[in-house]
DNA sequence: GTCCTGTATGTTTTT
DNA sequence: CATACAGGAC
């Protein structure tokens, strides 16, 4: 432990070893707070904390697997492991798996992701008869996604006025019914959204104090990472959970807000002081990761903000290059001057493709990038976007395993009880839905007693309704004996569902095949590594819940040798080398959804203090002249933000051959833009000259730091397979790789092995030994 | 009940 | 520009 300890700096060490009490770290960007949470478990480990008596929330669950492996590699495996560790999200689903009975839910209950939950919002609209275009789908989720978020049940929304008067305002006076009928479809259906993962510990928390005792007993020590994220209703179960003890640590850096729009609430970090009896406050100020140029244009940013706690950010690194900004013609341009600037500096510097990353504000934005990066040869990857356990073929498949453990689940039912098509129509599910309802019975105990209710369904359908069911029972009774992987090969081809998905036989058919194939590959390695760990419950529904939970940066095992491409948000809590934030313009960042109050307007400004804080060495700003938008071409102005940053840390470049000094030069007829080409330029003009930031000073009492303190690196991109390998599989014995692609959770290599042949596996499941 | 085609509608950000 | 959904033809 010792060894460890003398790796930290004086600010670093003291949080580090504080065993007990409430302790607030404020942790600038790069200042090591991973190297401080991680340390401080091993630490807490080794004054004899039982490690079944910690627990560590954080952001990603790819955090909390890198944090316990660093843990395991200082206080052994066997301790680690017994640590709780995890999201938000995945730690009180566990838990409420155990004590959801309390609350009247199936220990296996269905967790709805964002699209179930859409779904089912959209039908009890439309069943209401409700205008589907005041009663927008997506904003209805929204708003009772953070009634929950604030705790705000359907009996305390019907005693809010205020909450009531502002939709009646918005010209959604039936919120509540609709909220109502949400929530009880949901209950009925033995399923928990995101958010009721939440809302419903608290429930469990508030109304059983025999269970809250239990849990307030066990996790003795409570870890919280990125705190400034936490909302209201995560809030309060950290809350409740530390009361006995409180020996609670929250580490986070307010400046690095970037979630109020799901609720997070800012207040929580400000004001943790106020929540807990003599706090220890920490800070960690001195930023290992960025040169001064960098660290300086990062502080002149943020220093526009009013809301914020008191900090310094400081480096001893090198001063570095100036943060360049770039204005392009086009998008087109844009990625094309992203291509080549990564050409160069590869060239010039013998740099690895997984020094860059391209950092944009919204997915769409990516697609301009991809193609510049695909014809100059350069390896990517995309992070976030859809995910392969959203795709249709892949719901589809997950809905039958969903249905099969959980039968009252609605959304999984609606989704395969006429797919592939068994001559069940729209009419039919309606009026089901109406006798569900009716009666107080889930859909699937309503087909199970098809024969004994009055309902208008002809003798044909009714037919067909008993012949899902028996088909759905069948497989029930068969996992009673078989094992996920058995169950899920034979649904796939019993249900038809595998013929249906390539029936076309066009190209795009053949990737959802091979698709779902990847997902029975998927779930054999799942069942298999569960066997290792032994005798845990149900690999079935262990399985589910991994997907619906999976982000995706989780499981990332790809070959690590490639351009990281991926939203702003994606990207906190990673650092790059060299980075671009492109699409730096009025409306797109700061989006123009974002700009109507000034706390939106800060949370964008957040927004882009962590895009430039993930740079190392250098960042680059981009934006265009005109951007195509909804199909159309659109003029677009400069970012606020570029001019936010002091004079003193920017160089504005301008490639030579700008189109619109030489038309002919325009890279669209000639391709690239010579990456040699560019001259300096005067910096653009400012829009006003008052209200500069005062000039970013670091502080003079540099304390000395020991000279082993390296900076805290978290490279996710780390990978250690890569095409050419040979590998061992447990089931397909040894193999090569032939090829590595996907994204996130997706990451999946093609490898040839001595038996089967060419496989595609999922790298998140798939148990291989690298061979060499 | 199913399938196809046209049009409307929308883009922040995610567990 | 994509996708989603509604409406019409079979």
């Amino acid at each position: 432990m010792e060894k460890y300890l003398s790796q930290l700096n004086e600010a670093q060490y003291a949080p580090t070893v504080q065993v007990d009490g409430p302790m607030i770290i404020i942790a600038g960007a790069g200042s090591g707070k991973t190297r401080v949470l991680t340390y401080r478990i091993a630490y807490l480990m080794s004054k004899g904390v039982d490690s079944f008596n910690i627990l560590a929330l954080t952001f990603t669950n790819k955090a909390a697997k890198e944090m316990k492996g660093r843990i395991a590699d200082i206080v052994g495996d066997g301790e680690a492991k017994n640590l709780w560790m995890g999201t938000f999200h995945s730690v009180f689903a566990k838990i409420l798996r155990f004590e959801g009975h309390h609350l009247g839910f199936p220990s296996n209950f269905t967790i709805y992701d964002t699209q179930d939950s859409q779904k089912l919002m959209g039908s009890i609209i439309k069943e209401m008869g409700l205008d589907k275009d005041i009663y927008k789908t997506k904003q209805v989720y929204s708003r009772i996604s953070s009634y929950k978020n604030n705790l705000v049940t359907v009996k305390a929304y019907l005693k809010n006025s205020e909450l009531i008067e502002a939709d009646t305002a918005a010209r959604r006076p039936r919120m509540g019914e609709i909220y109502k009928n949400y929530v009880d479809r949901c209950f009925k259906a033995g399923a928990m959204d995101f958010d009721d993962l939440l809302l419903r510990t608290n429930e469990l928390l508030t109304r059983f104090p025999n269970v809250l005792a239990q849990y307030q007993n066990k996790f003795r020590y409570i870890l919280v990472d990125e705190y400034q994220d936490t909302n209201h209703s995560q809030y309060l179960i950290v809350r409740a959970l530390s009361d006995r003890f409180q020996n609670i640590c929250v580490v986070g850096d307010d400046a690095q807000s970037i979630y109020a729009f799901r609720g997070a609430n800012i207040n929580n970090i400000l004001n943790f002081q106020k929540d807990y009896d003599d706090v220890k406050v920490y800070r960690l100020e001195q930023n290992y990761r960025s040169t001064k140029n960098i660290v300086g244009a990062a502080n002149s940013v943020i220093e526009h903000n009013k809301t914020k706690l008191d900090k310094i950010v400081w480096t001893a690194n090198v001063e570095g290059e100036k943060v360049k900004v770039n204005r392009s013609l086009t998008d087109g341009d844009e990625g094309r001057f992203v291509a080549s600037t990564i050409m160069q500096n590869k060239m010039n510097h013998q740099m690895p493709n997984s020094d860059f990353a391209v950092l944009y504000r919204t997915n769409a934005q990516s697609r301009a990038i991809e193609d510049a990066l695909r014809k100059r040869d350069i390896p990517y990857q995309i992070y976030g976007g859809l995910s392969f356990y959203q795709r249709k073929e892949i719901k589809d498949v997950t809905a039958y395993l969903r249905l099969i453990l959980n039968p009252a689940d609605e959304e999984a039912l609606k989704r395969v009880i006429n797919y592939p098509a068994r001559g069940i129509g729209q009419t039919t599910i309606d009026r089901l839905v109406v006798a569900a309802n009716g009666f107080g019975k889930t859909i699937f105990e309503v087909l199970q007693h098809i024969d004994q209710i009055d309902i208008n369904i002809n003798k044909g359908t009714k037919n067909k309704l008993r012949d899902f069911v028996t088909l759905i029972e069948s497989y029930q009774v068969m996992n009673q004996t078989a094992n996920a992987f058995e169950l899920t090969e034979h649904v796939t081809k019993s249900s038809r569902l595998i013929r249906e998905v390539n029936k076309d036989g066009t190209p795009e058919g053949q990737v959802r095949l091979e698709n779902v194939e990847e997902l029975l590959n998927g779930i054999k390695d799942f069942v298999e590594g569960q066997i290792e760990i032994a005798d845990v419950g149900d690999s079935l529904s262990e399985f589910l819940e991994d997907i619906a939970l999976a982000t995706d940066l989780d499981g990332d095992k790809g070959d690590p040798n490639h351009v990281a491409m991926m939203t702003i948000h994606l990207a906190k809590g990673l650092e790059f080398s060299h980075v671009f934030v492109v699409g730096m313009e009025e409306d797109l960042f700061p989006s123009a959804m974002s700009m109507n109050t000034r706390s939106e307007l800060e949370e964008e400004r957040r927004l882009f203090y962590v895009a430039l804080t993930r740079a190392e060495k250098q960042a680059y700003l981009t934006y265009t002249l005109s951007r195509y938008r909804w199909g159309k071409l659109i003029d677009a102005e400069p970012s606020r933000f570029i001019e936010e940053i002091d004079d003193q840390f920017v160089d504005v470049i301008t490639p030579v051959n700008d189109p619109r000094q030489n038309p002919m030069l325009s890279p669209d007829i000639f391709g690239d833009i010579a990456p040699d080409r560019i001259r300096f330029q005067k910096p653009i003009k400012r829009r006003s000259e008052s209200n500069k930031p005062p000039k970013f000073v670091a502080p003079k009492n540099l304390k000395r730091v020991a000279k082993s303190s390296v900076p805290d690196k978290t490279n996710l991109f780390d990978g250690t397979l890569v095409v050419g390998n040979f590998v061992e599989h447990s089931r397909f014995g040894k193999g090569e790789v032939l090829n590595i692609e996907g994204k996130g959770a997706d990451v999946k290599a093609e490898i040839n092995f001595e038996v089967g042949g060419v496989k595609k596996l999922l790298l998140r499941f798939a148990k291989l030994d690298v061979l060499g």
